[in-house]
DNA sequence: GTTCAACTACCTAGCGGTAGGTAGTTGTTA
DNA sequence: TAACAACTACCTACCGCTAGGTAGTTGAAC
């Protein structure tokens, strides 16, 4: 791994943890060896770094979860595989979602970090309402228009990522699991 | 207002918009009109202040927010008089939850700090259950036993305050109301 | 011989916290 | 009621440390 990409993999876990202000290029430079003024080689400066941290964790995010389409057509309920990707960074991760963190202070991000930290959420609102569409189209008990169905995908979009977002939080803050499962076992 | 108030009011804010280590002793000092090390007089450290922050937003929370049977029994619906309180946050504070925010930042906080943000969730959990396991009980669909109710309720609770924290954090975060009220529009 | 990826050696600004002092108030005692 | 003691709510001056960032240098690779 290239020391590049050691740095922006550092500075994830120090952000998961604890947000933005809570890594320093002393301490990244630490921690994949080199010294702190060689960081700003890669990255100019630390907006420069936070934005490239959380536009690589959306790419990376939305790679790992896979389209929606598709995962529906391969059988899958795209929900679930969406739910089961904050259960792993809960589960696994023992980590708050990059962009929850950042999201909960945004009002002081860079705004190029800010920038990205809205793309996220954007680019999430937009794959769970089109997994949402789909499921409701194929409804047996389908009868609406087109309109109240995309309307109505769009609330269940904001609905469940507010409650995965909510639910990785407090389960991280409380150090229970259960209270994820109880948060989403209704979807 | 007495010089300590205003050091807590002031850090509120701050804390807020970007979380613990978005105040300092002369930030606060400098808002309220004294001197920096006079905040040590009121409180011995950082994370002294931090704790009693944490504490008294919680207490002043519930205080608002007001009993759940008391509120049933006035013929309101304590779910909506607690979604309102978060409503309220968004849209006259238009800022975080404050626990919500110290919540995200959990894993870096000093203990006493933590300790208060779970004491926020741990109450309110147990404000929500009460809530919902007395809209269960008189419930005319009502037909099952105590334990179930009691588990349901525990369920719904963890559920909402979820939702909740998480609309709050991605509506700040997009700067659109709209995406609370879709997320909660369900309740 | 230029580019890359690091280095050394700094800088300024800001942090939490401490030491020691002071003007004004309050409560107790002779 | 005057004197004393203690307390409150600040102050100035300073500590050691960390922060992000910059200028200029070095050695290896292409």
């Amino acid at each position: 791994m290239s020391k590049k990409d050691a740095l922006i993999k550092a500075a994830q876990n120090k952000v998961r943890e604890g947000g933005y202000n809570n890594f320093s290029f002393r301490e990244l430079a630490d921690e994949v060896g080199i010294k702190s003024a060689s960081v700003h080689y890669h990255f100019p400066t630390k907006s420069d770094l936070g934005a490239e941290l959380a536009r690589r964790y959306t790419d990376d995010f939305l790679l790992a979860l896979g389209e929606a389409d598709a995962l529906y057509q391969q059988g899958k309920d795209p929900i679930q595989s969406y739910v089961n990707m904050f259960r792993s960074a809960l589960k696994h991760d023992k980590k708050m979602c990059l962009c929850g963190l950042l999201g909960a202070e945004s009002d002081i991000l860079p705004s190029k970090v800010k920038d990205e930290t809205k793309r996220f959420f954007m680019l999430n609102l937009q794959w769970l309402t089109r997994a949402f569409y789909i499921t409701l189209k194929n409804k047996l008990t389908h009868s609406r228009t087109k309109d109240d169905d995309e309307q109505e995908a769009a609330a269940l979009a904001a609905q469940t990522l507010a409650l995965l977002e909510g639910a990785i939080l407090i389960s991280n803050t409380m150090a229970d699991d259960s209270l994820f499962e109880k948060a989403v076992a209704h979807l």
